[in-house]
DNA sequence: AGGGTGACGATCA
DNA sequence: ATGATCGCCACCC
Protein backbone atom coordinates (compact mmCIF):
# COMPACT_ATOMS: atom_id res chain seq x y z
CA UNK A 1 0.00 0.00 0.00
CA UNK A 2 1.52 3.31 -0.67
CA UNK A 3 1.11 6.30 0.80
CA UNK A 4 -0.59 8.11 -2.44
CA UNK A 5 -3.16 5.06 -2.57
CA UNK A 6 -3.88 5.77 1.16
CA UNK A 7 -4.56 9.55 0.14
CA UNK A 8 -6.22 8.72 -2.70
CA UNK A 9 -8.67 6.42 -0.35
CA UNK A 10 -9.36 8.80 1.84
CA UNK A 11 -10.04 11.94 -0.23
CA UNK A 12 -12.42 9.66 -2.02
CA UNK A 13 -14.47 9.57 1.59
CA UNK A 14 -15.08 13.28 1.22
CA UNK A 15 -18.52 13.49 1.10
CA UNK A 16 -20.13 16.17 -1.22
CA UNK A 17 -20.75 19.19 0.40
CA UNK A 18 -17.71 18.96 3.17
CA UNK A 19 -14.09 19.47 2.63
CA UNK A 20 -10.72 18.48 4.27
CA UNK A 21 -7.42 20.28 5.02
CA UNK A 22 -4.43 18.66 3.24
CA UNK A 23 -3.00 17.86 6.82
CA UNK A 24 -5.96 16.37 7.68
CA UNK A 25 -5.81 14.45 4.78
CA UNK A 26 -2.40 13.24 5.69
CA UNK A 27 -3.15 12.65 8.39
CA UNK A 28 -5.87 10.01 8.09
CA UNK A 29 -4.01 8.96 4.93
CA UNK A 30 -1.20 7.46 7.95
CA UNK A 31 1.31 10.29 7.36
CA UNK A 32 1.08 13.45 9.86
CA UNK A 33 3.58 16.19 8.48
CA UNK A 34 2.84 14.89 4.36
CA UNK A 35 0.55 17.48 3.25
CA UNK A 36 3.11 18.00 0.71
CA UNK A 37 1.96 14.69 -0.59
CA UNK A 38 -1.25 14.80 -0.64
CA UNK A 39 -0.40 18.17 -2.96
CA UNK A 40 1.51 15.86 -4.90
CA UNK A 41 -1.31 13.04 -5.32
CA UNK A 42 -3.73 15.64 -6.56
CA UNK A 43 -1.37 16.73 -8.85
CA UNK A 44 -0.35 13.67 -10.02
CA UNK A 45 -4.34 12.05 -10.09
CA UNK A 46 -7.50 13.08 -11.35
CA UNK A 47 -11.36 11.46 -10.68
CA UNK A 48 -11.12 12.73 -7.18
CA UNK A 49 -13.04 15.52 -5.57
CA UNK A 50 -9.67 17.51 -5.48
CA UNK A 51 -12.06 20.86 -4.63
CA UNK A 52 -12.98 19.52 -1.19
CA UNK A 53 -9.24 19.47 -0.36
CA UNK A 54 -7.95 22.99 1.10
CA UNK A 55 -5.23 24.49 3.06
CA UNK A 56 -5.02 24.68 6.77
CA UNK A 57 -8.18 27.01 8.17
CA UNK A 58 -9.87 26.26 4.89
CA UNK A 59 -8.11 28.49 2.81
CA UNK A 60 -7.90 27.88 -1.00
CA UNK A 61 -4.13 27.44 -1.68
CA UNK A 62 -4.73 27.90 -5.93
CA UNK A 63 -3.73 30.34 -7.36
CA UNK A 64 -5.42 32.16 -10.67
CA UNK A 65 -8.23 30.53 -11.79
CA UNK A 66 -7.72 27.11 -10.62
CA UNK A 67 -8.69 28.78 -7.39
CA UNK A 68 -11.50 30.15 -8.59
CA UNK A 69 -12.54 27.09 -10.23
CA UNK A 70 -12.11 25.51 -6.91
CA UNK A 71 -14.11 28.10 -4.98
CA UNK A 72 -16.87 27.65 -7.64
CA UNK A 73 -17.07 24.29 -7.05
CA UNK A 74 -17.59 24.06 -3.79
CA UNK A 75 -20.37 26.97 -3.76
CA UNK A 76 -21.87 24.68 -6.24
CA UNK A 77 -21.95 21.71 -3.50
CA UNK A 78 -23.47 24.07 -0.82
CA UNK A 79 -20.10 25.01 0.66
CA UNK A 80 -20.34 28.76 2.24
CA UNK A 81 -17.48 31.10 1.99
CA UNK A 82 -16.59 33.34 4.68
CA UNK A 83 -14.28 35.51 3.39
CA UNK A 84 -11.23 34.02 1.32
CA UNK A 85 -12.13 30.61 2.91
CA UNK A 86 -14.33 28.10 3.56
CA UNK A 87 -16.32 28.15 6.80
CA UNK A 88 -15.16 25.25 7.98
CA UNK A 89 -17.03 24.88 11.11
CA UNK A 90 -19.83 23.70 9.03
CA UNK A 91 -18.14 21.86 5.92
CA UNK A 92 -15.20 20.41 7.66
CA UNK A 93 -14.94 16.54 7.61
CA UNK A 94 -13.26 14.95 10.20
CA UNK A 95 -12.03 11.71 9.16
CA UNK A 96 -12.95 8.68 11.34
CA UNK A 97 -9.92 8.36 13.46
CA UNK A 98 -7.89 4.96 13.94
CA UNK A 99 -8.63 4.11 17.29
CA UNK A 100 -8.76 0.49 17.42
CA UNK A 101 -5.93 -1.03 15.69
CA UNK A 102 -2.89 1.50 15.25
CA UNK A 103 -0.77 1.34 12.42
CA UNK A 104 1.95 -0.86 13.53
CA UNK A 105 1.92 -0.24 17.03
CA UNK A 106 1.58 -2.40 20.27
CA UNK A 107 -2.00 -2.51 20.99
CA UNK A 108 -1.84 0.49 23.90
C1' DA B 1 23.75 8.76 -1.45
C1' DG B 2 22.73 13.62 -2.34
C1' DG B 3 20.05 17.41 -3.48
C1' DG B 4 15.91 19.77 -5.17
C1' DT B 5 10.85 20.32 -4.97
C1' DG B 6 5.95 21.24 -3.56
C1' DA B 7 -2.08 23.33 -4.48
C1' DC B 8 1.67 22.62 3.13
C1' DG B 9 1.73 24.26 8.27
C1' DA B 10 2.94 27.03 12.06
C1' DT B 11 5.22 31.02 13.73
C1' DC B 12 7.14 35.76 13.74
C1' DA B 13 7.79 40.51 12.10
C1' DA C 1 -3.79 40.47 6.77
C1' DT C 2 0.60 39.68 4.11
C1' DG C 3 5.24 38.06 3.37
C1' DA C 4 9.33 35.71 4.95
C1' DT C 5 11.38 31.63 7.34
C1' DC C 6 11.89 27.27 9.04
C1' DG C 7 10.29 22.64 9.62
C1' DC C 8 8.34 18.36 7.64
C1' DC C 9 7.73 14.45 4.50
C1' DA C 10 7.82 11.58 0.56
C1' DC C 11 8.98 11.48 -4.24
C1' DC C 12 12.05 12.16 -8.35
C1' DC C 13 16.38 12.58 -10.82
Amino acid sequence: MTLQANIIAAIRKIPRGKVATYGSVARAAGSPGAARQVVATLRSSFGLPWHRVLGAGGAIKLRGESGMEQRFRLEAEGVVFRGRRVDMKRHEFKFPKKTATRKKRPSR
